[in-house]
DNA sequence: GTCTATATAATGATAGAC
DNA sequence: GTCTATCATTATATAGAC
């Protein structure tokens, strides 16, 4: 799905990737719509699980955009948003998870935002969120089309300002330091 | 494709939709790869109007804002780059122009960004082009699936921004006044 | 240029043997 | 659970009449 889009994603594709019969695939998920919704399932539990991953770190805004950035996470999301337009039971099931993950992150961040002092340049924490969002998947997704112009920059501007909100520990002369947790 | 998806853009549903037989498709653009590649073709230069008329506006990030997030251009630009990750021959071009016409809008911006000293703060130009492609991008997408978390926000804080940098002449009490041009 | 007719391939899905 | 067999539907595309 990531590699060759939605359209290449049928029971037979799937079927000869798993060396099975493409009847198989029917057999477990009926229809393509519930595969697609079971898909969508698995990968917003997934996102549950980093966001809250990101949040007990000691660095959650860096985790937080390095999760996002690295995994292909922002490419399956930018996919199944697409496919959302064609099938309509996954553009109910997709709007109403992302606004509820939203909703979770916005909470999340609006701890953060206090304590590193953004409130008042950036408002409202749901903006932070619609930002990460936002710059993640342009970038994930250009990148996979062979698009790489401004992205270095751009990536590292907002490394820049995360590194200046969460300074990473300086290691000694004797190599890195583990903290103790 | 905009409503329903490019899954939905069939040689069949065309002919239907302009009322003529679906073989006609056929006869004036050959494949299917060849009509996308056309529409995508059609696409960029429409996007190449807006640019040099948001150049030539008295606001113009104003003006490129508005284009973006109003046209529906931003919707058919990411639904023709979801179906390039499917069909090779529009993957090369999409890449090809996306970086090109990136380019042109860089060194536009600029001259901008020099005038209202927000070198310092932003960095390279070719940055501001990449912000402002991928917040306008997540917040037509989103908008068509239903999702509309932090949008407001978002865009108010956008178009204050904007605002500050290129603040509307204000009308007197006899109402708006046009300027000489 | 627009139509009818058709070739060919792929899709989602079901029924039933084992 | 996994297979074979099969169906109905849809897709792109071409050939040829008018």
């Amino acid at each position: 799905m990531c590699e060759e889009g939605y359209a290449a994603v049928t029971s037979r594709r799937l079927g000869a990737e798993a060396g099975v019969n493409p009847q198989l695939i029917h057999y477990y998920f009926q229809s393509m719509d519930n595969l697609f919704l079971e898909l969508w399932r698995r990968h917003t539990d997934r996102s549950l699980v980093l966001l809250s991953q990101a949040f007990i770190s000691q660095s959650p805004l860096r985790t937080l955009w390095e999760n996002s950035i690295t995994a292909r996470g922002a490419s399956l999301a930018a996919e199944l948003m697409a496919l959302a337009r064609h099938r309509k039971v996954l553009r109910a099931e997709i709007a109403r998870t992302v606004e509820s993950i939203r909703r979770m992150q916005t909470s999340a961040l609006a701890g953060i935002m206090d304590e590193y002092g953004l409130t008042k340049s950036l408002g409202r924490p749901e903006i932070l969120t619609v930002l990460i969002t936002g710059m993640t998947r342009i970038l994930v997704v250009e990148d996979e089309l062979g698009i790489s112009l401004g992205h270095a920059d751009t990536r590292a501007l907002i490394e820049t300002w995360i590194d200046r909100l969460e300074p990473k520990a300086r290691s000694g002369s004797g190599g890195p330091e583990k903290p103790k947790d």
